[in-house]
DNA sequence: CACTTGACCGTAG
DNA sequence: TCTACGGCCAAGT
């Protein structure tokens, strides 16, 4: 595994803003991870350190395993999930998408 | 080297 | 809205 893209994908979590949640495909996106397995992959491994929870899917439904303490932990900070599922057009960071959207060449 | 696995995603039906 | 499928890519067996 690159460890340079690993340590990017972590910084970018680390990134998102209390209240406010991204997609694995967003993450990895910004990261120019080239797919958003590779995300969850690394979370998996180094994502204890991290604000993980505030990763979730596309459908704004979470991983199984995790959900339950995942959904907790957003509730701590303001974001309510309705029948296991977060409201991605209410929640999502949009800076992430403006972002994306532009093309930044920049290197964070 | 071939095959399976997984914190995924977009498109059809 | 929800499920099924195919595609995806690195890591492990």
């Amino acid at each position: 595994m690159d460890e340079e893209l690993h340590e990017m994908i972590r910084a970018v979590v680390r990134k998102i803003p209390r209240g406010r949640v991204a997609t694995y495909g967003d993450v990895a996106d910004i990261a120019r991870a080239p797919s958003p397995r590779l995300v969850g992959a690394v979370l998996n491994q180094d994502g204890h350190d991290l604000p993980w929870h505030r990763v979730l899917r596309a459908n704004g439904t979470c991983a199984p395993h995790i959900a339950d303490q995942q959904l907790q932990l957003l509730r701590e900070e303001g974001v309510v999930a309705d029948g296991g599922k977060v409201d991605l057009r209410t929640y999502r960071w949009e800076d992430a998408v403006k972002e994306k959207a532009e093309e930044p060449p920049a290197l964070w």
